[in-house]
DNA sequence: CATGAATGAGTGTTCATTCAT
DNA sequence: GATGAATGAACACTCATTCAT
């Protein structure tokens, strides 16, 4: 966690410094970071960060798991909650805010996706277990409700519906989407405006695809 | 690519470094990975490794694109050829054998992971992007195909399925495997015995689920 | 010397730095000890301690100079003073105090020692320095006195005869006191329950040993 | 331990990365000693170092264990070895050739001493440990085999013998040599010339006082 | 063809001290 | 009188790559 020192930082500076950090974090790898690229760039002394931060696990620790989901919380409560009666037509427009949010904030999606890849670094591997067991868990509820609400099919098992949400799903749209912008993440991170060549129809297009694969698949409805 | 002097080593010493590659490769991101650890556990001189290849990034390369492949098709050609009458029947068989492939040699199919994860190191990127536009391009056919033949939905979009198998498919089995083995990857491959916590059973009954569940959202095939 | 602030101090607070000092001291070389988890443990803010020292050389020369020896002849003021008719029973009743005063207050006696062990840093070597010399001289004089009074054989070197009692006797019963209860000075300091180990019968036995080895040597007394 | 890569080195070199490594860790706690002044003086590459030890507790370790002890070796193995009927007589030559040793060599006699000195370092106190251990068995060897002959008195504890030659002796003998050099061990290091200073003459009264006590004390002899 | 010593920019981290508030 | 943010030099250590032998 932060020390004091950093929320009696002005806001803007504090600013600068987290944008800097979100940037630094979600261009590289943990290892591949610097920290010394971020004051750097940021025109603070060396020394300053470790007033801010115990060390380098502790600012990428505190930007995953408070700051990442404040920003991306702070970013839904300005939209519309997405409604919907039924599972699917939720997950509809979960996923169309989810996408759009990746769209308009491709550094904090990318920050988001990173813990759910696999690592073997042992700096960050506990942080990044927590909060994938946190998203997961999560997910299975979902499921779980789903299934006994009857919307589901009722031998579908929770844990692979989570895997399914979580894994399978978030990777075919983000593929999906970076191929239809022909661009990579980190591509679009650095040239966010290339989200114009995507039109609305066309995301809604596959994501509607993608919805009626579920429907069918999980939910056992007959084809329309 | 690798120089003459590499291919003409004894074939005990070229393996071994082979081996030794994999291992280091397989276990951290590229940027991570050391020649020094290579060679100092290979026994080889440092400068030996560019009498072989010439940098850190050819090496890496030729292990992707085509000693990751050979093994693969090594171990593949071993086994019964997957059968199968229709597109699932042979997905299905497909995914049992890649699964059984994963367990057998989670390290290769951890480098063949590696390639379809978003990566901004440039010295790697072009590697991963032509292997995995090559894989897309492959699953995309297959997809068309079976369209083609009608076994699955006309309008189902080629390149979404491609995005499907090569993307959702892989990460939704990945991840589901390795929760039910209780482990990473990365903690799987260095300790593989584990397999055998996860029965043959389980793993058909995830299969079959997973399969079910494309059956009904690809095809459209009426709930049994 | 501190600044007058450091006494217009409430005097629980400054107990507590001065608590906190001796605790940083005792447990590391000047160099290593560091201002910053003084005050940090202190919860004072880090300009502070500069408001009451000019830097970490005051704070440091004030507490060997000043404070450690205050609370040692507070410690002894405590205990009824040493008797003795002549130089070795004297002796005898001292050291017996000085080891005591050495278990019970182990961090000030760990002060009081690196006095006396050689140093090369600059910043502290003065204050080093002046107390030896002032240690040697008292000795000096004792052992000169008790020579004149005939107690001593007359032709020891007084100076000899104080390195024997600063140096080499200390260090003697050092090394015997921490052998005997199977630890370090510093292992001792973080545990000093230790203590208990050696009976109080071991110590006298040890310092008799010890005294008689004395008079033997510098008196020539025959041997009983 | 070094590596392969250093002893390979020319001779000059190796022995010009020594001698500044024993000066730099001979003037410096282990702590503050630093392995960037001694590959700048050095004049070779800061990785340079890593190539010939692990890192600065190997070197230091090597230095302590093996290097120090080889040229003290060596240093005796061109005088003429102590020679000495009885124990008080071979403890006053080799009392004679310690000090005419650190005469020589203070920087070795500091690294030797440093040894002996109470440390917190969690990085070296193993090696000062096991050091240490080794010369307090051998001294209560020697103690315990003249006691057996009778040398010493027979109710001497070996051990006690022992932290008296290891601890109280030479402490007492350094402190004296140095306070009739009028320097510290630190000055006299970068001076050595000052031991003109001190007569041989003085040496050898200051010698034979100390051993006249020993033999006193020790033995119980009657005074001449 | 093998060797292995040399390089040097890069990393995270610590700390006494200053000074505006 | 107290505060605490800022500083920047220093440290140990890593690594891909080069090149003379």
């Amino acid at each position: 966690m932060p020390k004091e020192t950093f929320f009696n930082l002005p806001e803007d500076k504090r600013e600068r410094i987290v944008q800097l950090a979100i940037e630094e974090f979600s261009e590289r790898p943990y290892r591949q970071a610097s920290l010394s690229r971020i004051v750097s760039r940021a025109g603070i002394a060396k020394g300053s960060i470790y007033q801010y931060f115990d060390n380098k696990a502790d600012l990428y620790g505190w930007l995953l798991t408070e700051e990442t989901p404040r920003r991306k919380l702070a970013w839904f409560a300005e939209k519309a909650p997405p409604e919907g009666k039924d599972f699917f037509s939720l997950l509809e427009a979960q996923l169309h805010a989810g996408l759009r949010f990746g769209l308009a904030n491709p550094r904090l999606a990318r920050l988001g996706d990173m813990v759910l890849e696999p690592t073997n670094d042992p700096e960050v591997r506990e942080i990044h277990e927590r909060l994938q067991q946190a998203g997961q868990e999560m997910m299975r509820a979902v499921v779980a409700a789903a299934v006994a609400r009857g919307e589901l099919r009722a031998e579908l098992d929770p844990e692979l519906g989570a895997d399914l949400l979580m894994g399978g799903l978030r990777e075919l749209l983000n593929r999906a989407m970076y191929r239809k912008l022909g661009v990579s993440t980190y591509a679009y991170m650095s040239d966010p405006d290339r989200a114009d060549r995507l039109s609305a129809c066309d995301l809604d297009q596959m994501i509607r695809e993608v919805v009626q694969l579920l429907r069918l698949g999980l939910a056992g409805e007959e084809r329309p």
